[in-house]
DNA sequence: TGATAATAAGTGTGTAAACACCTATTGTGG
DNA sequence: CCACAATAGGTGTTTACACACTTATTATCA
């Protein structure tokens, strides 16, 4: 009997382990999920870093970030925050300001078009959300939770 | 008290509800594990997806498989299959021939090459799984891989 | 049979990712 | 104090992604 995976993917052997079984499963999950949320994302404009940074910004409030923090906060890595923030300084998201006491510094900050953008995403996104993963039980999404956790963190 | 997502993220508030946590463990923890893979198979010059058309047209065996074929079999769907064909067919891991019956199809199969490849990353990437996920119990495998595809499949 | 739909694959183009390398500024130890 | 490491940020370039559009071939059915 197949996996619920292996028939999604045509596979018509079964994994070599669980392990295996769940990594594809995480990776497929993830393009899964993130594929919805760029497809909504994408009529404002914005790409999930994007929307990531936003989020981020928000929650720094009006004293900002410098930019390896916010590079460090983003759920997923990017290598070229500089060019990241770069396109949303264009679009005019957010500014930067380079420092005056250390001139090392660029403190990143959501401009107010940014924070109408972000704040009219929040409930459209926890409907996306709802959509997706609501009909999973607060036990199975504790499960998840606790179980990707502890894949994250080897011992 | 913080979730372990939330101080990785050094974020200061907690997160808006269990299904936003759900779908940003899942972002975090595909992307750290695909890093991995990523990092691991850049020596030999694959990159993640490259590897998996790798493993299906092994799978496929001789007969090879069309060119949709293979993108419905990805785990992460591409949206141009052609093109990272064209990158593994000039590095000479695959090889292309239209059909002669139908000839709108083209079959792709892996070449000795590639094949071999293939075969020698099987161990290497084998030991990387078990790095990365080997300390997770049996049980919460199970768990992790069955709450993952019930995320995916909505009701 | 012949217009038309459906399927398979490929192309053009703008955008973003990935990686190594470079510049500017500040902190530190001899 | 000054060489030098450390930190923060930016640049250049190659490669890949994503989307819309196009071509080629086969199937369908009025």
């Amino acid at each position: 009997m197949l996996s619920a995976l292996g028939m999604e993917l045509k596979q018509n052997k079964p994994f070599g382990s669980l392990e295996e079984e769940a990594a594809l499963s995480i990776a497929r999950t993830s393009a899964v999920l993130e594929h919805r949320v760029s497809q909504a994302l994408k009529a404002h404009g914005l790409t999930p870093s994007q929307y990531n940074v936003l989020r981020i910004l928000r929650g720094a409030g009006p004293e900002g970030l410098c930019r390896n923090e916010v590079g460090a906060r983003l759920v997923t890595q990017v290598p070229d925050v500089t060019r990241l923030l770069d396109r949303m300084e264009d679009t005019g998201l957010i500014s930067r300001q380079r420092g005056s006491e250390d001139r090392r510094y660029v403190t990143t900050r959501v401009t107010s078009k940014g924070l109408v953008l972000v704040d009219q995403l929040d409930q459209p996104m926890r409907d996306l959300l709802q959509e997706q993963l609501g009909h999973l039980s607060k036990k199975s999404l504790r499960a998840l939770i606790d179980a990707l956790a502890e894949a994250r963190h080897k011992p």
